[in-house]
DNA sequence: AGGCAGGCTTTTA
DNA sequence: TAAAAGCCTGCC
């Protein structure tokens, strides 16, 4: 089926923009995205027309919730205003397109443990190895077979080696004991859901090797608060150069967190000032 | 109590 | 070799 999408949606940039870390690229600018126990081809039309493979009723039950389409990013972006924070408004114009989408909140939260103190391409690899060794195979619509997410369960089952092998280093006891902690009960994402941005960081914080930059990335882009500003490594310079006398949170709440998206992907594609040496 | 230095696995460029 | 969407521990 065919539909189109009227609002800021770049398949390229939601890939690039490291909220992400299992979209497969196909030709044609299409790609492939698992979610759960879906998975999802789509290939951009031209204009504002997409190919999809799946069914009407799974667009409309599930990614059109994925891709947070009930969500209007052209009203977002209006609110950074060239004259008053030109930087902001170049970022939100370079990197139109973006959205922060509503994945699943489990496999974000072991996602950004393992993210940390590592590149993309690096989370890539240790999360899909992590998906191999116990995630469920299943098949895509086109015949072709991936792998799910792993459960909670699937994980806390791992021996050392099988979690060895997958590469997470130091991280391996971080990634167990948020499953063990997903089994068990004690983190529990629909409870979550209900409590405040204080509350649900508490919470996430309180997760072995979760630090305050992990919990944020785990807040916004597991829980879909919109609010919530990781600050890495991109954005400590992006704040330090663009806003020495610290950034105006209050201006753009509730929305925080979308802005910070368009200017990490807006420094990290070398809009301003890369890190010293060279970039990718 | 709260801040800071050092260490940590592995990959990437 | 430094840096990578950092965090934990021990020390002060």
């Amino acid at each position: 089926m065919t539909v189109t999408i009227d609002d800021d949606f770049d398949l390229d940039r939601i890939a690039q923009s490291g909220q992400c870390f299992r979209w497969e690229s196909l030709p044609g600018g299409a790609y492939r995205i698992p979610f759960r126990s879906h998975c999802l081809h789509i290939a951009p039309l031209g204009g504002e027309g997409y190919e999809l493979d799946c069914t009407a009723e799974e667009w409309e039950g599930v990614w059109k919730r994925y891709f947070a389409l009930d969500e209007n990013y052209r009203a977002i972006r209006a609110q950074a205003d060239p004259g008053e924070d030109p930087f902001l408004w170049r970022a939100c114009e370079a990197q139109k397109g973006l959205r922060i989408l509503r994945q699943d909140p489990w496999e974000v939260t072991v996602s950004f443990i393992i993210s940390q103190n590592r590149n993309i391409p690096a989370i890539k690899r240790s999360v899909e190895l992590l998906c191999q060794s116990c995630g469920e195979r299943l098949s895509d619509r086109r015949g072709g077979s991936y792998y799910a997410f792993p459960s909670p369960e699937g994980v806390a089952g791992l021996s050392d080696g099988d979690l060895a092998a997958c590469r997470l280093g130091y991280r391996d006891r971080y990634v167990r004991a948020a499953a063990l902690a997903a089994c068990s009960g004690a983190l529990d994402f629909d409870a979550l859901a209900g409590d405040t941005e204080e509350d649900a960081m508490k919470a996430l914080l309180g997760l072995y090797g979760v630090g305050v930059k992990v919990a944020s990335c785990i807040a916004l882009f597991g829980l879909h608060r919109l609010n919530a500003f990781p600050i890495d490594t991109w954005m400590r310079r992006a704040l330090a150069a663009e806003y020495p006398g610290g950034y105006p949170f209050e201006r753009y709440s509730p929305w925080n967190g979308v802005f910070q998206q368009y200017i990490f992907a807006y420094y990290r594609s070398g809009g301003r000032e890369p890190p010293r040496d060279k970039m990718q």
